[in-house]
RNA sequence: GCCGAGGUAGCUCAGUUGGUAGAGCAGGGGACUGAAAAUCCCCGUGUCGGGGGUUCAACUCCCUCCCUCGGCA
């Protein structure tokens, strides 16, 4: 970003209506949009993902969608990384980025950057995957609490995942997590942003989730998770654990009646949900609207200073 | 109408030999540094269907009424 402008980031909790707002600024503001969600990333999952169809792509420009195959991986450094340098060719060609997602971790990586830490190891996480289910998490832990316990006790001996990260950092760097993080601490941003948050009431944001999931379903949802299981991807990949998909492979391999895995889809949307607007409430400085007209009002305030 | 089984937290249910109740789910709050749509932490008072009785004490025993679900009519 060359300076003076502020990166304009919209979030808001899943089906805020964060789509709709974009696709009504488009044709009026030279926008193009980097897309911050880590499932419309992956190419044949379209329905769960709420990704906008390609007739929206058209007439709106959309980054950091279909990169990858439901079997490959990314993450916040790679986005960081990517939509940095995707900010910087928009704003070459005279256009404006805008940022929009839901995926407050990538958001938050954007504008903070990372602490200086090794990217992922496949080799070293299946050692430690096996370890935990020989022997359980507390024991990883307890080793994890032994080379650094400053990290260790921030996170409960129940947290599988952090602490097979942590011990990755340590088995391959030979230094402590703590130490990398204390020079970091997301305590600088690295970048001239302005964030938009929609948030709504939790009662109207709950109805719109369950209808969404209903309209996915009459979209063709389970048509396109057997698509995904017939192309061979594992149910135990990372991007078949999203929402949606999760489910209706219960329902097509193991006989989760249809019903009850949309029940469920329901469920686990609003609990991630829920989980957004506490990352959002917490996480960094933002301009906050609580219906989506009132953000697209926002956001178009923004766009008319340029 | 008769015979069984029940009526306990929003829902599904536990509740030992009587000492005024607790799990899962739902719901709420929180954390979050390359898996983040992931992962993890915290939060349980409700006329124990109504009314009577026995008892120092009843969700627990007795009587009665109401309701639900099976079966037989």
């Amino acid at each position: 970003m060359n300076g003076t402008n502020p990166l304009i980031i919209l979030t808001g909790p899943t089906a805020s209506g964060k789509t709709g707002i974009i696709l009504k600024l488009a044709g009026k503001y030279p926008i193009e949009i980097i897309s911050a969600d880590s499932m419309q990333i992956y190419r044949g999952m379209d329905i769960a993902t709420a990704k906008p169809t390609l007739e929206e792509q058209k007439i709106l420009p959309h980054h950091l969608i279909d990169i990858m195959n439901p079997d490959e991986e990314y993450n916040a450094g790679a986005f960081r990384k990517d939509a940095l340098r995707i900010a910087a060719e928009i704003v070459s060609r005279g256009h404006i980025p805008i940022v929009a997602g839901g995926t407050g971790l990538y958001i938050k990586a954007l504008i903070f950057g990372l602490s200086e830490g090794p990217t992922r190891s496949e080799e070293i996480r299946e050692n430690l995957r096996d370890f935990i289910r020989t022997n359980g998490s507390h024991k990883a832990w307890d080793i994890l609490n032994r080379h650094d316990p400053d990290i260790a006790e921030k996170i409960s001996p129940a947290d599988a995942s952090r602490i097979i990260r942590y011990m990755e950092m340590i088995l391959l760097t030979g230094e402590k997590p703590s130490a990398m993080h204390e020079g970091h601490g997301f305590r600088e941003p690295k970048l001239n942003v302005r964030v938009l948050c929609i948030s709504m009431e939790r009662e109207i944001l709950y109805e719109r989730i369950n209808r969404r999931v209903d309209e996915m379903i009459a979209m063709g949802l389970v048509d396109e998770t057997k698509r995904l299981l017939e192309a061979g991807y594992s149910p135990g990949l990372k991007s078949m654990q999203a929402l949606g998909y999760k489910h209706l492979v219960a329902h097509l391999q193991d006989g989760l009646p249809v019903g009850d895995a949309v029940s469920l889809v329901k469920r686990d949307t609003r609990h991630y949900a829920k989980r957004q607007m506490t990352w959002n409430r917490g996480h960094y400085g933002m301009d906050r609207f609580f219906n989506p007209d009132d953000a697209l009002a926002g956001i178009q305030g923004v766009l008319d200073q340029r």
